[in-house]
DNA sequence: CTGTTAGCGCCTTCAG
DNA sequence: CTGAAGGCGCTAACAG
């Protein structure tokens, strides 16, 4: 019924090796002995049998990509440029392309691994995890060794977005610099003149939500060594007016709420992402507080929605398409990975109108 | 270097169809001889070598799940949820697990047909296509013949959120009811009392675009041949305040100062989607104009978004994960068809703040 | 430049 | 319930 790569050398009369030697274009055929089979090839409406290719060569054409959710477009854009970036290799023919899929863990770290198993089942050609880690020790080791055999088999591996890991089986690290983010973000606040700020962080296990947040201490505890005076912020205040959450719209919105319960005297909100922001910021009008006058909000990442909430989100601006674009360049093996495999990418503070001086 | 099931067989004294029987459950194995296998499966870690048993068994665990745009959360909530059906129905040892892969288009039509050539190519167990499909009769053909051969090699195939096909290649289609979800909110904003309606559509060529325009304008047709009087819309005026644009937000913008240039007196505009009504709504309010008082505008799909726009938006809600799980469902062959094989999902009207009478 | 020859690792009848 | 044997469709050395 299916037609295989013995019928079309049968009716380009020739042999099989000659058609898959046209078909994966690596290695040199005469032209008119090509033309004749991908004529055949066409008149036969002949497709690759992906399975048998890649039993008989040891590698597929597969590439992953693991996000946390696939809802949310912080991880949407990133793997819609690797995707793009991975796919726009193909030569045009049926021979370069690579199938570049993503799949999603929900951030759970057993489909996490059970995908990386799937994956390595299927012997792809390349990996790419990007999104924030999981801070617990079992998994990380659990990962490092599934990456490692993912390595062995001669998958290559990229993380994206995502802390640098021990071992060696990683091919390149593209690393968001949160802390630095988070640092610039609050800096900005105390700069305004805000003193009483309050955090909605996210998960506590994340890297992400640690690494922004430690930011986010940083500059508090520099501005109070320096600043002294009984109105500067202090560790243990600090530890008050942070609540954890989710990365949820419906998280910030709650725990919004109760920061302002704690402390009334709030002029500033800092959320650990845009969608929490957003959440942050419906609580604090519920509140009948205005935004910025009374209370300034900002979020972390830009997502493409943040311009255009009211008022317009002061944010720290990730590259998420060039990261993604860089991550599936670098899974392809078409970029050279940074000198020690790891790249750390800065954030960018971007003022917008939902933050402002304090009132007086 | 890598152990496979010969090894696994060695270590635990069996044959190796023994321990292809044990992996793949299908078939009576002693419970003590299973023991042993399985024991020797995670002591050698072994991992089953997906190429070589898809080629053997010609089929594999691969199902594919088509969207158009990634980074919208529109296709990420219907694959998560399908990509989440299909993963759970793992029997949680190594056998059962589908790998759900999802793939971005980017809306574009060759870049569809490329996947499901690389999809056909690795045999796919299954295909979930979803969102709006082109118009274009050459890629409707050329998509169908696609589809047609996929089915032929045992794929299943199924539709989510787009409209029935010719043929008979397709498993199952779950449709949503774009029209009658575009009638209801036209109805809702003439029962407001709004006679000055515009309509900021998506690409002209996409069949949701269409669809969704066809609904205004039923809902517009039926109020103008009941209402009667000079002020009621006719099909001209209809046209006159149309625009068509992408489904981004910026088109949203865009189209709205276009429309609010052509006819200052509107009282409402309707968008195409939520993405694009934000747009819309930056548009009216850059113009001095107050939602809804001045202006009312409306969304289409409910994305999670909407309701924390400001104000909540006024939109159709449309049950993307049920959708997508039920997608996912049918795919693996765990819910049965609808008779026909077509079901039409109905949109709900969701009303909110966003949409309110004209001024007088 | 092209044909021949062996497998790649697994599943699946067919016997026992 | 278990073992033996053949082949799935393709690629990768080797020869020529």
């Amino acid at each position: 019924m299916t037609v295989t790569l013995a019928d079309v050398a049968a009716r380009a009369r020739v042999s099989p090796a000659t058609v898959s030697r046209v078909l994966n274009g690596n290695y040199p055929v005469a032209a008119s002995t090509r033309e004749r089979v991908l004529r055949a090839v066409d008149e036969l409406d002949y497709v690759l049998n992906g399975p048998a290719s890649a039993l008989a060569a040891a590698t597929s054409d597969l590439v992953g990509i693991l996000v946390n959710d696939i809802a949310d477009p912080f991880f949407g854009i990133m793997a819609g440029a690797a995707q793009s970036a991975i796919g726009d290799t193909g030569t045009g023919r049926a021979g370069g392309e690579k199938l570049a899929v993503v799949c999603n863990t929900g951030g759970s770290p057993e489909r996490e691994l059970t995908y990386l198993t799937l994956l390595q089942r299927q012997r792809a050609a390349a990996v790419v995890v990007t999104g924030g880690a999981l801070d617990d020790p079992a998994h990380i080791a659990a990962l490092t060794a599934k990456l490692a055999k993912l390595a062995d088999a001669g998958t290559r591996v990229v993380l994206c977005g995502r802390p640098p890991m021990p071992g060696d089986a990683v091919t390149a690290t593209l690393a968001f610099d949160n802390r630095g983010g988070g640092r610039l973000l609050t800096e900005h606040l105390l700069a305004l003149g805000h003193r009483r700020i309050g955090y909605v962080a996210g998960p506590a296990e994340r890297s992400t939500t640690r690494d922004r947040l430690e930011g986010h201490r940083e500059a508090l505890a520099a501005a109070g060594a320096s600043g002294g005076g009984p109105d500067a912020p202090g560790d243990g205040a600090a530890d008050r007016l942070t609540v954890h959450g989710p990365y949820t719209r419906a998280a910030g919105y709650e725990a919004t709420r109760e920061l302002l319960a704690r402390d009334p005297s709030l002029t500033a909100v800092v959320a650990a992402n845009d969608t929490v922001a957003l959440g942050a910021c419906a609580a604090v009008r519920e509140a009948g507080l205005r935004i910025p006058q009374d209370v300034s909000v900002a979020g972390f990442d830009d997502l493409p929605f943040s311009v255009d909430a009211v008022p317009a989100l002061t944010t720290v601006r990730l590259p998420l398409h060039e990261a993604g674009v860089r991550a599936g360049r670098l899974a392809m093996g078409t970029d050279t990975p940074p000198p020690g495999g790891v790249e750390t990418i800065a954030g960018e503070l971007t003022v917008r109108a939902s933050t402002a001086p304090p009132r007086a």
